[in-house]
DNA sequence: GATCCACGGGAATACACGGATG
DNA sequence: CATCCGTGTATTCCCGTGGATC
């Protein structure tokens, strides 16, 4: 979109009073095309991925920070890049034999929260380098990694980002070195939260730590409002959205998305301190981001679905919830309480001791209550 | 016929608590 | 008083089965 085109849309978006233009730009898990406030960053893993530009693939990398810090902000958006820029828009040479075609390096952003094993990430990667379709069943892991090993010699190498390593629920750094032992032409950059020290699997001497935002928030908020809403963000309430959060990137947006959607109902035409005041109330601090939980598996959604919509979900121990959800759902009741036992345990739900009267006899029933931002799930779970 | 993996259910383990035991 | 035991529930773990696909 060019500069006069945006001039005119906001024009005409603010002549029919609407104050978010662009519901993605304020969406905690869409990234921006260029990362902002993390310069010296993205350099530092330009300068582990160097060899790239000599045409020959990097040594691994090992990217890791905490939660909110803005890594798969910069690791998407670097990944996106390359490919766009070091990569043919598409295949056109024809294998002359014996010709020397000009092969490429190829990029691959994997999201192990998605791919969650072995046959997985094989497939999301062969997936990424071809257009023909790839299996998804009938087909053994073995079988697939031999139609990667193949697909690998079309080009001149693959880099591929697993981000979200090390989470509750997603393979390991282990796992990933495992994953990608046997293959040669095969470079990877592993993100994760874990600091390598606590890591028991060996980690690449390439490290690169993201720290927590501090000030940089601010200005990243700035900016996606600005892309997002027709009116810019007050300074004072991006400042007052960055302390809350506290420096957690994921958080601040969450917040503000929910802003938003508050004073866009309102038909305001900007967003005011009382929209932050209930956007800050909507996210839970350090809870499961959202892209958690819009990476969950159809079926655990709609146990999630099923468990906003019900009447009364303060009160009701796990095992009465799952039988009311599996009602409503085509999943059985002992389904369902695995699924929720299981979300609990990956930090989407959290379990709450129910206060429970004397007379019972065992051990005491817990409740869940979400531990995510359900405005922001309602809005985003779409299908 | 092979393969992956989501379901579903049951086995094993953890916990709560009162009462018995040392 | 500390520990163990029995009973009843909650929670975790595990695995066979079958659907969908190749």
């Amino acid at each position: 979109m060019d500069l006069a085109e945006r001039i005119a849309r906001r024009r005409s978006q603010r002549s029919e009073h609407r104050l978010v233009v662009d519901w993605d730009g304020l969406n905690p898990a869409v990234h921006l095309q260029e990362p902002v406030g993390r310069e010296a960053l993205i350099e530092a893993l330009l300068e582990a991925i160097d060899p790239l530009f000599d045409e020959t693939l990097p040594s691994n990398v090992y990217v890791w920070g905490p939660a909110g810090a803005g890594k798969s902000a910069i690791v998407t958006a670097l990944m996106s890049t390359l490919e766009g820029e070091l990569s043919p828009r598409q295949p056109i040479y024809t294998t002359t034999r014996g010709g020397s075609e000009r092969l490429e390096i190829r990029f691959v952003y994997v999201d192990a929260r998605r791919e969650t094993s072995r046959f997985r990430i094989y497939r999301q990667t062969l997936a990424a380098l071809r257009t023909e379709s790839v299996p998804r069943r009938g087909v053994g892991t073995d079988e697939l990694r031999a139609q990667l090993r193949a697909e690998l010699a079309t080009t001149d190498g693959v880099l591929i980002a697993v981000d979200h390593l090390d989470e509750p629920g997603t393979i390991g750094l282990e796992d990933l070195q495992d994953v990608f032992a046997s293959f040669d032409d095969v470079a990877w950059i592993g993100v994760g939260r874990t600091p390598p020290d606590d890591l028991s699997a060996p980690v690449p001497n390439a490290r690169i730590h993201v720290p927590r935002y501090s000030y940089e928030l601010v200005d990243i908020l700035t900016v996606r409002a600005s892309r997002a809403l027709s009116r810019n963000l007050d300074h004072d309430q991006a400042r007052r959205l960055t302390e809350w959060a506290e420096g957690n990137a994921h958080d601040a947006l969450a917040a503000l998305y929910v802003a938003a959607v508050e004073a866009d109902a309102a038909e305001a035409n900007r967003i005011r301190s009382g929209d932050v005041e209930r956007g800050t109330q909507a996210i839970p601090r350090g809870g499961a981001p959202i892209g958690r939980v819009l990476a969950l598996s159809e079926n655990e959604r709609v146990v999630l679905r099923e468990l906003l919509d019900l009447p009364a979900r303060e009160e009701g121990s796990i095992d009465a919830v799952a039988d009311e959800i599996a009602e409503r759902s085509d999943l059985t009741s002992s389904t369902v309480k695995r699924l929720l036992y299981e979300l609990a345990q990956i930090g989407v739900l959290d379990r709450v001791q129910v206060s429970v009267g004397s007379s019972v006899v065992g051990r005491n029933p817990s409740m869940v209550k979400p531990n995510f931002s359900t405005a922001l799930f309602e809005r985003l779970d779409d299908t």
